[in-house]
DNA sequence: CTATGTGCAAAATGTTTGCAGACGA
DNA sequence: TCGTCTGCAAACATTTTGCACATAG
């Protein structure tokens, strides 16, 4: 995995750095769609060193490799996902937590959407609202 | 409409002024789904002295009576739309106009999401991308 | 050794806030 | 008249940029 990231940077002429290998191995290992700052603070401990600017040019790049997408999940920043494949996401209105959907299958639903516009599709994102299930137990049992 | 607008302002113990009503209408008569910034411009013949704090503030409370909905579309600022039901939209991303998507039925879909995960769904947002007609036949006929 | 990358600080962008004067009810 | 609203400017948060030094290749 770690060798894979290290071969697409230098075949595209990027220079593999220790700070870029860390962004992407801390996007890949979670599952948590972290923003710039989360991965910033994140990485804090370990490189104590690096800004966030840097954190913000390597997305950059890694999203001109394709190995992250982007979120909008309508908060004020944006969060990142190492897993590229196209899934639906949800975020709890309660804590915040955005998780990924998988498992189904969207396949009949864009190709309804695509047959009723003449736009050509080329790419979605689907966003689900609600209450997680922690928040949901937390509701129904009040300190 | 607009006396709608004005009493619903009323009702919950809002003023109704020139700048809250020119809001609500310049969204409720585009189906362009401008930002802020867009509607600030608009109406800046009609009411220059309006600040964009005014914009800003005005849609604050148009989301609170549930007359605009708030587009993430992945850009850096929000869109807004008087249009509250809940459609898909599209964005080329060629031109960056945003549009509706009305008459898919989404229900289906919406319902295998919801069998599928553990929280409790109370909204959606579907985003899809893509090409306008009008960028499609630019593109067709380069001058 | 050279070109690119990092880290810092400053800038840019979009949005929010505080406050004095204006205005709707 | 009174309380809220407006408009301005300043504050804020997030992301981008410029540049000197560091470092990968």
């Amino acid at each position: 995995m770690e060798f894979c990231v290290t071969s697409l940077l230098r075949d595209k002429g990027f220079k593999v750095t220790p700070q870029r290998l860390a962004i992407y191995n801390a996007l890949a290992a979670t599952k948590a769609h972290p923003s710039a700052e989360m991965i910033y603070n994140e990485l804090q401990p370990i490189y104590p060193t690096m800004s966030l600017a840097t954190v913000y040019k390597t997305i950059e790049i890694l999203k001109e490799l394709d190995l992250v997408q982007v979120l909008n999940v309508g908060e004020d920043s944006f969060r990142y996902d190492a897993d590229t494949t196209n899934h639906p996401h949800v975020r709890c209105m309660c804590c915040g937590r955005v998780d990924d959907l998988h498992g189904v299958d969207a396949a009949d639903f864009v190709g309804k959407v695509a047959a009723q516009t003449d736009y050509t599709i080329t790419g979605q994102q689907f966003y689900f609202y609600g209450t997680c299930p922690e928040c949901q137990r937390k509701a129904s049992t009040p300190s």
